[in-house]
RNA sequence: GUUUCCGUAGCUCAGUAGGAUAGAGCGUUCGCCUCCUAAGCGAAAGGCCGUGGGUUCGAUUCCCGCCGGGAACACCA
């Protein structure tokens, strides 16, 4: 078997050494090292490429090889395997060099194949780089946002609104089939207290003015009066009651409240470019509760504690989970597992993704393990990712506003912040308040997508509207930069290029953060983490603005000029495509 | 108290399936617009990777303790 094989993959090998040269655009270079290590040791080209890594000095080479784990296995030492795999290289047209270094066996690629195949296939894919079919026929639900009607939306809810939304894209771009889910508060006895408030002090003319600010004000005053007058609380419950019964004024007046709170969440979910497939919140899920009750009796898992009735979770070291409480009405608990039972029987999940702040991770533990005590297998397809906590860094501007920031607030002062900027530029932009609002949504967004969720954020103004370094704009800027030069220079197609004259270190710098792209597509969908692809795009945006001030594009000679304006072509695609999976919009000119 | 997250440059943060000289941005200091958008680029200064142990040829990375900070811990969602 083994002499058989290695004959066919000599055969494949030369096969496609020729086919490099024909269609050099499909080559994969991480795959042809993992090929020729293959052939050297025992292990598997799978294996191979997954080892192999990107040196920390482009000077090393341009892929790694650790020997490290051979060691074991070889019983020899790891520079000695990389001393003898460097000796038995054999270069060809697009790996000229394996050099040995300590424990590592570096790769030099040629150039110039490289750069062309890169520089090609952005090209030619476009938006659709970096994508994959690994999710094909696979259904995502992704759950975020989720604000409670008649609550304002603060910075914590555009936290977890921004992140959902990016991950739904990253999976979607990775083939899979997503539904985005805005799980509305919607219910609850607080819709009792708002009714009974509303018909004591509601002015509609001013509620539809301001609703959201409005009926919270009115709300409040119903807190601060039901504490001198008890008598409101129950008044309260009545027509939570009633509500619950389909009251028809109830009824009528919770649809008011949903409707105008919804229509102020849409249009900030218009800032941003959010859609919702579907806005079935709690309320939705009112008639599918007894449902869950009975499941939970069936498997007797329904304990009764101080009159409320709780499945024990002591198995698995956590509180017990609360479903009826002692008045007998449900809580969000039972609430959440009507959703998940009715989502995987509507949408059959492939996998049901929770962006939800981390503030809830108990719950979410709470609730995916009843769902596994009832029976449920698929719990092991839900899962919550949290999303970081805001505090304020910079406490003198918050506490004035009550430390609570409202993310119109936070639009409002960014876009008017770069209309500022725009207009005390010389350059005249034609529709400069439409290009604000893309780079004002686009520093919020980079500002909560460029760190890792564990990590709770920061707030501060000055970090929120600074547009330099590692910022959107500044992403945005290097696109507009290299749009505003392609523009210029007319037709030029991608034949027309020599490649060999990309032969700077900047230029190949850059046409392997391009290539990078892909693996940070990838990796931000495994870690359910946005912020590589800003990582990604941000370091491609540098090189190429390191690259813009030090060579010549339009300026340069013929010959070279076309190379450098595919190149240019190939990084604006890239970061449009990377920040259209953050949620940021790229503006042609600012 | 229990559970959990975090501690890396003055500030905000990357990096860590154990491995090559620990990296950015902001801020500071000094340079660069007769040239494709200066929201840009270059340079300098700035680090016992919280701390004490353990495992290892090798630990910022893994394990344990300690110190410091955040969060959650049933009738709210």
């Amino acid at each position: 078997m083994v002499p058989r094989n290695f004959r066919l993959f000599h055969r494949d090998w030369r096969f496609l050494f020729f086919k490099t040269i024909m269609e050099v655009g499909k080559m994969d270079f991480r795959k042809e090292i993992a090929a020729k290590i293959s052939k050297l040791t025992e292990l598997e080209e799978e294996k191979i490429s997954s080892l192999i890594e990107i040196p920390p000095q482009g000077n090393m080479g341009d892929y790694a090889f650790p020997c490290f784990t051979l060691a074991k296995t070889m019983r020899k030492a790891p520079n000695m395997i990389a001393a003898e795999l460097a000796k038995q290289f054999e270069q060809d047209a697009i790996l000229e060099k394996a050099e040995a270094a300590g424990g590592y066996l570096n790769f030099f690629v040629n150039k110039t194949e490289f750069i062309k195949a890169t520089i090609q296939e952005v090209l030619e894919k476009d938006t659709d780089f970096g994508s994959t079919k690994e999710g094909e026929g696979k259904k995502v639900l992704v759950e975020f946002s989720s604000p409670n009607i008649a609550k304002p939306f603060h910075i914590g809810h555009l936290v977890n609104t921004v992140t959902g939304n990016a991950i739904e894209k990253i999976f979607k771009h990775l083939g899979y089939d997503t539904v985005k889910l805005n799980h509305i508060g919607d219910y609850g006895t607080q819709f009792g207290k708002l009714i009974v408030a509303y018909k004591l002090w509601g002015n509609d003319e001013v509620i539809e003015k301001d609703p959201i600010n409005e009926l919270l004000k009115i709300y409040v005053k119903f807190h601060d009066e039901a504490e001198k007058n008890p008598a409101l609380e129950d008044e309260a419950r009545k027509y939570f009651k009633m509500l619950e019964q389909g009251d028809e004024e109830a009824t009528a007046l919770w649809k008011k409240f949903k409707d105008l709170s919804l229509m102020e969440f849409k249009k900030l979910y218009d800032d941003f470019n959010i859609t919702f497939d579907s806005y079935a919140g709690e309320s939705f899920y009112s008639d599918k509760m007894d449902e869950v009750v009975e499941i939970l009796e069936k498997n007797n898992l329904l304990v009764e504690s101080n009159g409320a009735k709780i499945v024990d979770l002591e198995q698995f070291n956590l509180p017990p989970c609360m479903i009826l409480k002692s008045d007998g009405a449900t809580i969000y608990a039972t609430r959440d597992l009507a959703a998940a039972i009715y989502r995987k029987r509507t949408y059959d999940f492939y996998k049901c993704i929770y962006v939800v702040g981390n503030t809830q991770a108990l719950h979410f533990k709470q609730f995916f393990n009843v769902l596994n005590l009832a029976g449920f297998g698929w719990y092991k397809d839900c899962m919550h990712i949290g999303t970081s906590l805001v505090k304020f860094a910079d406490r003198k501007l918050a506490s004035r506003k009550g430390d609570v920031i409202f993310a119109k607030e936070v639009v409002d002062e960014a876009v008017s912040k770069t209309l500022e900027i725009i207009e005390s530029k010389e350059r005249k932009l034609e529709n400069p308040t439409e290009i604000a609002k893309k780079i004002g949504m686009g520093a919020i967004i980079y500002i909560i997508l460029k760190n890792n969720r564990d990590r709770d954020i920061a707030f501060s103004w000055e970090d929120m509207l600074s547009f330099e370094g590692e910022s959107g704009p500044y992403v945005q800027y290097t696109y507009v930069r290299g749009k505003s030069i392609l523009r210029k220079a007319g037709d030029f197609n991608f034949e027309a290029a020599d490649y060999s004259h990309l032969n700077s270190e900047d230029e190949f710098n850059m046409v392997k953060l391009l290539d990078a792209f892909k693996d940070a597509v990838k990796e931000a969908a495994e870690r359910y983490e946005p912020f590589v692809i800003s990582r990604n795009v941000t370091e491609l945006a540098k090189a190429y603005n390191k690259f813009y001030n030090t060579h010549p594009i339009l300026n340069a000679e013929e010959n070279i000029k076309a190379a450098r304006l595919n190149l240019t072509k190939a990084v604006c695609s890239v970061i449009k495509t990377g920040l259209g999976l953050l949620g940021i919009d790229t503006p042609e000119n600012m």
